[in-house]
DNA sequence: TTGTATGCGTTATCAG
DNA sequence: CTGATAACGCATACAA
C-alpha cells in the first residue's frame, strides 16, 4: 500500500490505491482512471479519443484500464461542456403508423452510422403535446430535429427555437406551409395524379376520392389536386359528390365515408384513398355490400402498409419510400452539423413514389 | 444606460444592460435572468422550482422574465449536477411491431404524468446492438430502463451496469430466465392453455402448434407448455409432428410451417399460433390450398394485432394488455426512483389475457 | 428571504 | 507527449 497524489479540480487529495471493485455503486469517471494510472485527466480524455498527441502506449494502457474499470463516458458532462450532444430528436405523431416506424428505422440507420443517438417523441397528433415535446427536445439540447407535424398543428412558432439557434430542423412528410427550413417529402401531387390515372387506365370513369386533413396540411390537398388534374386531363368530370372529406384517418371514418359513396346511384367504379387503412375500409365495406373488388369498384390506396398485402383482394397502392426519407432527413442534419454555417437556401428533397398494382385495381 | 455588477463563478464582470434580443443565437441561462433582475443565480434556480424559501413576488417576477427571455432549462446541466435525469430508457427489438408500439404508448402515458422523458432505442433483435444501446443508455445516465430482450440474446450481463448502480430495470414480455430484477409479463402458460382449450371446445381433436424462439426465451416455451397441458387434460395425444418450430416470427416462416402442416395426412383441424402474423399466414395458406377456415381448420393467434380484424375470416386471438404493461413498467420505475432503496424482493407483475373469439375459430 | 461559493464529469486551451 | 486549469449551466450547502 502506497500513497499517491491525485489532482482533482483545484485541490489535492492524498489517497491510497485500492483495487477497483465491481460492487462499487458509483459511476466510474476519468478521474478514477487518472488516479489509477497516475496520469492527468486531460491525458485520459484525449487517450480515449485517440488524440494524435498521445503515445500509442498510453492510449492502449488507458483504454485497457477504462475497460477493466467499467468506465462509460458521461454524455451529460460531455454535452454540457462541448455544447453538443450528438443526439437527433424525432418528433412525430405516433410510432404505431407503419409509415412512421419505417421512417424511424431509416433515421436510426443513418444516425447510427455517424454515431448519433436518436430520441423519439410522440405528439399523438396533439399540438399542445407537440409544443411541450419541442421544448423538451430543446431542453435536452438535441443537435438536430426531425419532425412530422401533428394533424392539428397550425401555428409552428414552437419550432423557431431551433432555427433561431442554428439547430438543423427537417420536416418530413407533414410539413408546414411557410417555415424556412429543410424538408423531405414526396411529390404528393404527382402521386395523386398517378394513382388516379391508373384507375382511369383500368377503365374507371366515375372515380371517387377520399381525402382528409385541414386546409393547413397541404399533403392531402396535393393528392387531391393530382386527382382532379388527372380527371380533367382525361376529360372526366370532377364530381363534388365523389369527393368525401374524412375527419380523421381511421378505419371507422373510412367505413362511414365508403358507405356514403356506395349509397350513391350510380356508385363509383373506382376509389382513390389517400392511405391504406382507408382503402382497406373501402374494400371491406364494398365486400360487405356485395360489391366485387375490382370488378364493381376498383380501389387503390397509399403508403404500401403491411395490411395491403394481407387483405383479400390484395390492395393496389402507392409506394412511399419511408425508410429512405428517414435516412435522407438524418443525413441532412448530420451534414449541416458538420459544416459550420447552415445552407441559406433550405433544400427540399423530393423522393419518388410508384404505383404498385395488386388485385384490388387490376381489371384488365 | 447604467452599470450593474454580475456575479459569475468566482469573478465579477461589469456589464451594461441591454435589451434581450430574439436574434441572439445563444441559449438563455439562469445567469442571464439573474443579471436582468439583479438577483443571484441561486434565487433564480429556486424560484423556477417554486422553492418555499422564495417570496411569491420574486417567484412571479422570475418566471415572467424567464418566459420573456425564452429560458429553457438545460437538462444536461441539471442532470450532471443532480445525478438524475428524469429519463426512462426503453430498449426493445423494434417499434414496428404492434405489441411494442402499444407498449411504448403505455410507457409514455405514465412517464408524462410524472414529468419523465422517454428515450427509445431499437435493438432490431440483435444482441450486439442491444449491448451497444444499453451502454448508450447508461452513458446518457437514464434514471431507469425498460427492456424487452432481443430474440438472440442469451447473455444478459450488459444489464448488470444498471442493477449494480441502483438504476431500476424492468424487463417486459421477453424477459431473461435468471436476472434478479423487476419483470412485467403475462402468464404465457395459462394463455397457451386457454387458446388450446378454446380450440378443443370447438371440437378440434388434432390441434397443431407453431412455436418459436430459442430455449432461452421462455415466452414461447410457456405457451407451448400450456398447449401440451391442455391437450393432456383433455385426453388428446401430444403429437410431435403437429408441433412446428419457426426460425423467426415472420410471415414467410409462417407460410412454410403451415404448408408443412397441411402436407400431413390427415391435416390438423386446429392451429394455435403464438402470434397474429403467423396465424394470418396459416389462414392464408389454408385458403390458398382450398381449405375452409374455420370449418376444415380452426385458427387462433396471439396479441390481437390490427391485422387480426382485417383478415377474412377475422382472426380469433389472445388479447395482450400491451399498453397496460407499458404503464405498469413505467410506474415501477418511477416508484422505485422515489423510494431511496429498491425493493429487495423484485416483484413480478402478471397481467391478464383473454380469448377473443372471432370467425377464424368459431365452429359452433 | 436572498446571496456566495463550489462541484457534477468532460473537454479545450494553454503551458510545460 | 503530458499536465494544469477553467468553463459548460445548474443545484445545493452554507452564510448572511
Amino acid at each position: 500500500m502506497f500513497l499517491k497524489i491525485v489532482y482533482r479540480r483545484n485541490y489535492y487529495i492524498y489517497t491510497t490505491i485500492i483495487t477497483y471493485s465491481m460492487e462499487e455503486n458509483k459511476y466510474v469517471t476519468i478521474y478514477d482512471i487518472a488516479e489509477r494510472l497516475n496520469l492527468a485527466t486531460s491525458t485520459i480524455s484525449r487517450a480515449l479519443k485517440d488524440h494524435h498527441t498521445i503515445s500509442e502506449k498510453t492510449i492502449k494502457k488507458v483504454k485497457k484500464t477504462a475497460e477493466e474499470m467499467g468506465f462509460v463516458p458521461n454524455t451529460l458532462a460531455a454535452g454540457l461542456r462541448g455544447n453538443k450532444t450528438k443526439t437527433i430528436g424525432v418528433l412525430i405523431p405516433t410510432v404505431t403508423q407503419p409509415f412512421l416506424s419505417s421512417l424511424i428505422s431509416g433515421i436510426e440507420i443513418a444516425a447510427q452510422k455517424s454515431g448519433y443517438t436518436v430520441i423519439i417523441m410522440q405528439s399523438h397528433d396533439s399540438s399542445e403535446e407537440e409544443v411541450n415535446m419541442a421544448k423538451s427536445l430543446y431542453s435536452n439540447r438535441v443537435s438536430g430535429v426531425i419532425c412530422s407535424l401533428a394533424m392539428e398543428t397550425r401555428d409552428t412558432s414552437h419550432f423557431l427555437q431551433f432555427s433561431n439557434n442554428n439547430i438543423p430542423l427537417v420536416f418530413v412528410d407533414r410539413v408546414p406551409k411557410d417555415f424556412n427550413t429543410f424538408r423531405v417529402v414526396i411529390d404528393n401531387y404527382s402521386a395523386g395524379y398517378k394513382a388516379t390515372k391508373h384507375l382511369i387506365d383500368q377503365g374507371c370513369t366515375r372515380i371517387a376520392h377520399l381525402t382528409a386533413g385541414s386546409e393547413f396540411g397541404n399533403l392531402y390537398n396535393e393528392r387531391k389536386r393530382g386527382y382532379t388534374e388527372a380527371l380533367r386531363d382525361h376529360n372526366l368530370p370532377v364530381d363534388e359528390e365523389l369527393i368525401v372529406n374524412l375527419k380523421s384517418v381511421t378505419y371507422e371514418a373510412g367505413v362511414k365515408a365508403s358507405n356514403k359513396l356506395f349509397d350513391l346511384n350510380p356508385i363509383p367504379d373506382g376509389i382513390f384513398a389517400p392511405g391504406d387503412i382507408i382503402a382497406v375500409s373501402a374494400v371491406q365495406t364494398a365486400k360487405k355490400r356485395g360489391l366485387k373488388v375490382p370488378e364493381d369498384v376498383a380501389v387503390i390506396g397509399f403508403n404500401n402498409d403491411p395490411i395491403s398485402e394481407i387483405i383479400d383482394p390484395n390492395l393496389s397502392t402507392i409506394t412511399h419510400p419511408a425508410e429512405k426519407m428517414g435516412k435522407a432527413a438524418a443525413e441532412i442534419i448530420i451534414k449541416n452539423l458538420k459544416s459550420a454555417k447552415q445552407d441559406e437556401v433550405k433544400e427540399i428533397t423530393f423522393l419518388n413514389t410508384e404505383v404498385l398494382v395488386r388485385e384490388s385495381s387490376a381489371r384488365k
